[in-house]
DNA sequence: GGGGTGACGCGTC
DNA sequence: CGACGCGCCACCC
C-alpha cells in the first residue's frame, strides 16, 4: 500500500500516523503539519472515515482544548481514553494536559 | 454545477 | 468565563 501523499487525505494520515505513543496532537497541529492550518475541519473528517484505524491512531488527536472528541463515543468515549491512557497519557474527565502531552516533532521526533 | 454538512479554530458579543 | 457566528477546505447528495 504506497501513501499517495498528493491526496489530502494521505497527509493527514501520514502525520498523524507520526504521533509518537505518549503524545497527543491537536487537529489544528495535524493541519498544520500537514501543510494547511486551515485543514483542522478536513482532519476531523479524515479521521471519521479513518479507513486504518491500526496504523492511525485517530485516538491521539484531540481539539484545541485538548478534550477528545465527543462524537467518537460510538460505544463510549473513554474508549479513546483508555487507548490515551494505555499510551501514558493521562486523562482527566476527557481533558488531556497539552501542555504535557501535546506532541513535539522537533524534540520528539 | 450547486448546496449542505462536519471528530475544528478563532474572534467577538 | 460562556455562548454565538464566521471562515476554511474537502466530501456527499
Amino acid at each position: 500500500m504506497v501513501i499517495d501523499l498528493e491526496n489530502t487525505f494521505e497527509k493527514i494520515y501520514e502525520v498523524v500516523r507520526r504521533i509518537p505513543r505518549g503524545a497527543v496532537a491537536t487537529y489544528g497541529q495535524v493541519a498544520l503539519l500537514a501543510g494547511n492550518p486551515r485543514w483542522a475541519r478536513v482532519v476531523g473528517y479524515a479521521l471519521h472515515v479513518n479507513p486504518d484505524p491500526d496504523g492511525i491512531p485517530c485516538y491521539r488527536v484531540v481539539n484545541r482544548d485538548g478534550r477528545v472528541s465527543p462524537a467518537f463515543a460510538f460505544g463510549g468515549e473513554n474508549r479513546q481514553i483508555a487507548l490515551l491512557e494505555a499510551d501514558g497519557v493521562t486523562v482527566t474527565d476527557g481533558c488531556v494536559d497539552l501542555k504535557q502531552y501535546q506532541w513535539r516533532p522537533q524534540l520528539s521526533d
